[in-house]
RNA sequence: GGGCGAGUAGCUCAACCGGAUAGAGCACCGGCCUUCUAAGCCGGGGGUUGCGGGUUCGACUCCCGCCUUGCCCA
């Protein structure tokens, strides 16, 4: 309603502009009343043209006001401040038009890759990853909302050094072989234990170890890397060992994200892109375009190297050190180098594919595929991006760029183009909430703001520890209020509650805030939470209830009103001002696609929620005695709680039946 | 040493492309349950937007310098 009101607008000041004042403005700056009194839409474009035009901003203002005549769907514009142009919709048409339907959306963005979650499968999730999962996940939501046609991956990192970390806590500490890791984990189902959980204290053990004995350092660190290397060739038992590990692992990262409703398309796997050699192709490509060159001095003697961007290259005859490694003098790939080759094969540059097989099937019937060397037909189609997001915490930023660097570098500029790192802060522990949770903190960390969590350290919150806390906190909530609804129903109720508040807490910090973790926070239910929200979207439906009516039904009556005189006076504007709000819910939206910021919608969803708590409480709609009044009142409730559900829905919260 | 981010109310965070009186939540104080659910609503105190310059009709926002702090690279 907002969003296409403020299009026509645009282009309506912008060709009255060109064709009576002659000017052409490279873009019109468009803003909002401070209140609904006031207008709806604010134009400060007087100020831009006092210089040029060699006029007052006010007399300017005021012959642009005439100039504009009448626009469909405007009920005026005028003057006002020191040079505002305000416009003011037709209330009641707006609101006719908008109770008829919600507004689409719909953005030209073609096929797009969102790569999110991509925990280490050797340890449970803990905040940080929780954080990462929310934000790709809502990305989705919004982009399909959007008209996208999106493709959700997980990429496992299943022979790297975290894995072989466990793989070597396994066989050199606990002495297991490949049938022993396979009783332990017998062993582990049948005490209900989870693996993420039991890997979680493994990591951290393993970590210390390497680092216990000045004596055994040396051969311990040699001992990890050759595990490391055992894995990435594969076909042997330290290999099988680390893909039991991280397989099982997987499954439960996919279970925990699951409770959040969130599912993914496609796990490319590392492993794949070794022994499917995508790198000798990505290799070829690269030597070829010529944005590698092995080095013959200095320091990085012997390696293939790409210039960084930024820097000037080779200064006068010596080498450029300033240059990334993409191959070591030993002949070993750089994560970099890899990243590159599956990047390729995102946007099908690379003249490889994976190898296709089912891995696991949701609740819902949605089949998560994963990568295989050979694979089974048919399969859906993976990869073929048109833009890609990759969701993944601002330490990257670095090895991210060096990654598009290498597009640009190999002439596929529409692909650097469109590759969007989704950057974000990492989630971190305040000193008190690391001292609540049993861990000793160091004198010198005491006096920071926050301590960032470490899976190595074994420092942090796990994901379904926090989810089982949040869950246990709603539930005494709803037992406490809804004592007459069935065990199971409460419990549904409970677990809506929790996503929500979770989702929220979660969604709420713009992307580069760092989020000092803090439980009295993330347990709150009251104020800017989700769980706020959902109970407005409640309150809003039972209104209905009491009724005996459907939003549906108050839409269709209120259509066949003369709406005007409801919206005019003090009253009028108060009204007005909670459409207005809902009618915003699609430009909010593209402006959270265009700006990759989730937050912008969690914003509108308190405030929307905040708006009609605040109408609930002014007008009690049962027991309105006006009947048009009373279909003005139901229609707004659900106006309300159409967008609220809907805005709420792109964040992937649901609206419980009762709380 | 180089690059990126952050610094706004006691605390945690907002503020769209430079616009009208810098806003929310928490915490604190005071009101409101016989009503469509008090997970709520209303009211109150709280600010030299890190510091110093500059740009202009207008700066939390842009530019320069400095301070504090986090991360990344070597």
């Amino acid at each position: 309603m907002y969003r296409s009101h403020r299009q026509i607008l645009l282009s309506h000041v912008a060709a009255v502009l060109r064709e009576q004042f002659g000017v052409t403005l490279p873009q019109i700056a468009i803003e909002e009343p401070p209140n609904v009194a006031l207008g709806d839409y604010a134009l400060p474009l007087a100020f831009e043209l006092a210089r040029t035009l060699r006029r007052a901003p006010r007399k300017i203002a005021e012959e642009v006001v005439a100039a504009l005549g009448t626009v469909p769907g405007f009920a005026g514009f005028e003057v006002a401040g020191a040079g505002y142009i305000n416009a003011r919709l037709d209330r009641a048409a707006a609101a006719c038009n908008f109770a008829a339907a919600e507004e689409p959306i719909s953005l030209e963005l073609g096929r797009v890759l969102v790569e999110h979650t991509s925990i280490n499968p050797n340890k449970a999730a803990h905040i940080g990853h929780l954080r990462n999962a929310i934000l790709g996940d809502t990305l989705v939501r919004m982009l399909r909302t959007a008209g996208a046609e999106t493709g959700v991956q997980n990429y496992i990192d299943n022979t790297g050094v975290q894995v072989a970390d466990i793989a070597v806590a396994l066989m050199h500490l606990q002495q297991m072989d490949l049938a022993g890791v396979e009783r332990w984990m017998q062993e582990l189902a049948t005490r209900g234990e989870r693996i993420d959980y039991a890997c979680w204290d493994l990591y951290a053990a393993v970590s210390q170890w390497y680092e216990a004995d000045e004596q055994q350092k040396a051969a311990r660190r040699q001992m990890r890397l050759d595990t490391l290397h055992a894995i990435e060739q594969g076909e042997n038992e330290t290999a099988a060992i680390a893909d039991r590990i991280a397989t099982a692992v997987l499954r439960r990262h996919l279970e925990t994200m699951l409770r959040l409703g969130i599912v993914y398309d496609f796990l490319p796997r590392e492993s794949e892109i070794l022994h499917l050699h995508f790198w000798d192709a990505a290799f070829r490509l690269m030597q070829e375009t010529g944005v590698i060159y092995r080095e013959t001095e200095g320091k990085n003697s012997g390696c293939w190297v790409m210039r960084r961007a930024g820097t000037t290259g080779p200064q006068g005859d010596g080498p450029d050190e300033e240059a990334k490694i993409i191959v070591r003098s030993n002949g070993t790939v750089t994560y970099v180098g890899k990243d590159i080759a599956y990047h390729l094969w995102k946007f099908n540059r690379l003249g490889l594919d994976f190898g296709y097989a089912r891995f696991h099937r949701y609740p819902d019937g949605h089949e998560c595929w994963i990568s295989t060397t050979k694979g089974e037909e048919p399969h859906p189609l993976f990869g073929h991006a048109h833009s890609i997001y990759n969701v993944i915490d601002s330490r990257q930023a670095d090895p991210q760029n060096n990654v598009i660097e290498a597009l640009k570098g190999m002439g596929l500029a529409d692909a650097a183009q469109n590759y969007h790192h989704f950057s974000y802060e990492m989630v971190a522990l305040t000193p008190r909430c690391a001292k609540e949770l049993g861990y000793t903190v160091a004198p010198e960390d005491e006096a920071r703001p926050y301590i960032e969590v470490s899976g190595r350290k074994g420092f942090g919150v796990k994901a379904d520890d926090l989810i089982d806390k949040l869950i246990a906190a709603a539930l005494a909530q709803v037992e406490a209020r809804q004592p007459e609804r069935a065990a199971a129903e409460r419990e549904a109720i409970a677990r809506t509650i929790a996503i929500g508040a979770l989702r929220y807490y979660m969604l709420r910090y713009t992307r580069n805030a760092v989020i000092a973790f803090d439980f009295h926070e993330a347990l709150s239910f009251e104020g800017e939470t989700g769980p706020y929200t959902q109970y407005a979207a409640v309150r809003a439906a039972n209104i209905f209830r009491k009724a005996g009516t459907t939003p549906e039904a108050a839409l269709a009556a209120f259509a066949g009103l003369d709406a005007a005189q409801w919206f005019s006076g003090a009253d009028g504007d108060e009204l007005w001002a909670l459409w207005l709000l809902a009618g915003k819910s699609a430009l909010v939206l593209e402006r959270a696609i265009e700006t990759t910021e989730p937050a912008y919608l969690a914003r509108h969803a308190f405030q929307l929620a905040q708006q009609f708590s605040n109408f609930y409480h002014r007008h009690h709609i049962l027991t309105e005695a006006d009947p048009a009044r009373k279909t003005v009142l139901l229609a707004t409730a659900a106006i309300a709680r159409r967008e609220l559900i809907r805005v709420l829905r792109w964040l992937g919260i649901d609206v419980p039946d009762a709380m």
